[in-house]
DNA sequence: ATTTGATTACGAAATGATTCGTAGATTAAA
DNA sequence: TTTAATCTACGAATCATTTCGTAATCAAAT
């Protein structure tokens, strides 16, 4: 069951706050024209396609994400190279390095991960 | 305006062979679920959003792809980026890099393209 | 000219995602 | 205990996407 854009906002919140109630969601995303019941409604209908698991311990719901990032990662990366670059990995991967939004830092890090690559 | 995934496959097959009739895009999909109005009716739709062109000066018309292969993978990549990897196109890379089985050659290409990139 | 086969046009149904108003429940405060 | 604030549940509206049936059009074959 793959998110919608929706459900991966609401996914990256819960995967870097950890268990959180609709409220603290609602405020992490503020977005403005979007209101409290929508965010509600939304993870509600999260917890019945079973991406999120729920505390219903006490008044205020806990939500907790059921799916891994990582899986979710894989599975867009996956699908998107299929769909949009034809099965080709590297010519997704040398597209996203040309972007002029990739900084120093960041190539860095990726020579460090294929000389990491390379030695094993 | 950024393509559906169903539009996606459709400009695939014109982006991979040029201009084409709705049966030619029709029999390169061969979804053996959806019949043939509902592929025309897509690409009706296309032209509607500006997505492809089409030539109509004999009875079957012939569509062509109206924005490029490079920008809308571009499009896609930025969202994905964004909405599913945080911002961060370094773990983007190091994940695709890593999973995938990625032969020699594709890594020696991505190095030398990093090279490239460096020296400019 | 008539039939046959392929095509386009079009409307509308089906599905899925997103939105929010309102009602009812629960807790905390007065 | 009553009030106020906050929360959940739920139905329904809206919007976009996908689907296809049917009618109209056109071209080629009979």
């Amino acid at each position: 069951m793959k998110p919608t854009d929706s459900e991966m906002e609401i996914l990256q919140v819960l995967w870097t706050k950890g268990q959180s109630s609709v409220r603290e969601v609602f405020e992490s995303l503020d977005k403005k024209d979007v209101g409290y019941t929508t965010i509600l409604k939304l993870m509600q209908i999260m917890l019945d396609k079973g991406l999120v698991e729920r505390d219903t311990s006490s008044k205020t719901h806990l939500y907790i994400a059921k799916i891994s990032k990582e899986d979710t990662q894989h599975q867009f990366l996956d699908k998107m190279i299929d769909t949009v670059y034809n099965g080709s990995t590297s010519r997704l991967v040398m597209q996203a390095l040309g972007n002029e939004r990739t900084s120093q830092k960041e190539i860095d890090e990726i020579k460090a991960f294929l000389q990491n690559l390379e030695n094993n």
